[in-house]
DNA sequence: AATTTCATCCATCAAATGATGGAATCAATC
DNA sequence: GATTGATTCCATCATTTGATGGATGAAATT
């Protein structure tokens, strides 16, 4: 069984490929319900049967855009894991900060998607759930904030998904965040890394009994 | 003219403020193409005419919720200025943790109705991000972040932002993130309560040059 | 060349949705 | 008691939306 990414890479072109990008493009945009089957069809350039001969009903390609989705984004945490291996925490912060900034402002809907995934109650991947709650505990027992990956307690947990919130928010809060900044896109993100470093890593790199 | 709020207050069980109460809660569930008048007015238990009688269109109605949620979130950071006024950096960050937690846990609705209006493309108010872009001003401020209320760099408020989102955050998140830490409701708000505090205050309260 | 499979589009359906006109009800005012 | 104005519901409309059947053509297979 291959994953939908796995066949757009396999097939990039693919219809079948073409279909799933547009429809991250608009679901990261406005959402499940913001969204209609001919606003993708049209956004390809074909015919609504065609989508659905591809991908069955809206609700399906939705999912397919979210284990996409969560595809993408756990390849950037193994990525992560990989390029601060056994560095000291602050410079595994400092690192995940400008490689997770780098990947959502390059696909800025992926934050999105992971917002509407999350806060609204068209919530139907319990799958998925399960993978991050697996992610969050590598991640806490990486940063030194458990030592067992299978009995990480709340609080750990809770400090992983506080800076996974502060990354994630920055990026699909752009285009509400940055007019009141008064940035340009550059100017944005070097913003919030600055301002991810400076609140996170004071947190994490104080030593616990100066 | 009086706000929204203002009438709801003057008479809270009158049929307009009883609709704009079903519609703040489920505009906070499932974002504005998600709730339909029919979804509202079977809530309140009335007809889809009566709605339409009181408040017009869909998207008035939506927006009356915005104002609505925009006046509370206000009202809040006006009482915290007042609580924590003289007081040392890290109390006000405890303080404001707290009472934003209690407020927007009390409110769940309006965490993500935030959210969604931050973050989804059906963004039409621009009237509330001029207000909220005042209120960013005057907390980084009132946090020593910079001096003139005028002239705030956009450092600054992206600090405050960043405090702003992991708050909101957690309170949105919350039917997401709670059973991945495996907490019931009040371990919930401890724990976050107490998370916010670990990643915030050593930002703020260390000494720019010990 | 004939046949089968795959991909696409056109036409259309049934349900859902936002919205409205008008009748009925009720309370206040004259 | 009659009149007026405000409030509510019923019936209904026009659009939008998700979805499908079937025709058409292209490509592969025989």
């Amino acid at each position: 069984m291959s994953t939908a990414l796995e066949k757009a890479r396999q097939a990039p072109d693919s219809m079948k490929a073409r279909i799933l990008e547009a429809a991250r493009k608009l679901f990261g945009e406005y959402g499940f319900h913001g969204v209609t089957t001919r606003m993708i069809a049209k956004e390809v350039g074909i015919d609504i049967s065609t989508l659905h001969y591809h991908w069955g009903e809206k609700q399906e390609l939705y999912e397919a855009v979210l284990t996409d989705l969560n595809d993408g984004i756990r390849g950037k945490l193994v990525e992560i894991e990989h390029l601060v291996h056994g560095k000291p925490l602050s410079v595994r912060l400092e690192v995940a900060i400008e490689v997770m900034c780098d990947h959502l402002f390059g696909n800025p809907e992926s934050a999105n998607l992971m917002l509407f995934s999350q806060f609204s109650k068209t919530r139907l991947t319990s799958e998925i759930d399960a993978q991050i709650t697996r992610y969050l505990s590598n991640i806490a027992v990486a940063m030194g904030l458990a030592v067992d990956k299978a009995h990480v307690p709340p609080q750990a947990n809770a400090r992983v998904l506080a800076v996974w919130n502060s990354v994630i928010n920055f990026a699909a809060g752009e285009s509400f965040f940055r007019p009141m900044l008064k940035l340009d896109s550059q100017g944005y993100i070097d913003v919030v890394k600055e301002t991810l470093k400076f609140i996170l890593i004071p947190a994490f790199a104080q030593k616990p009994h100066p």
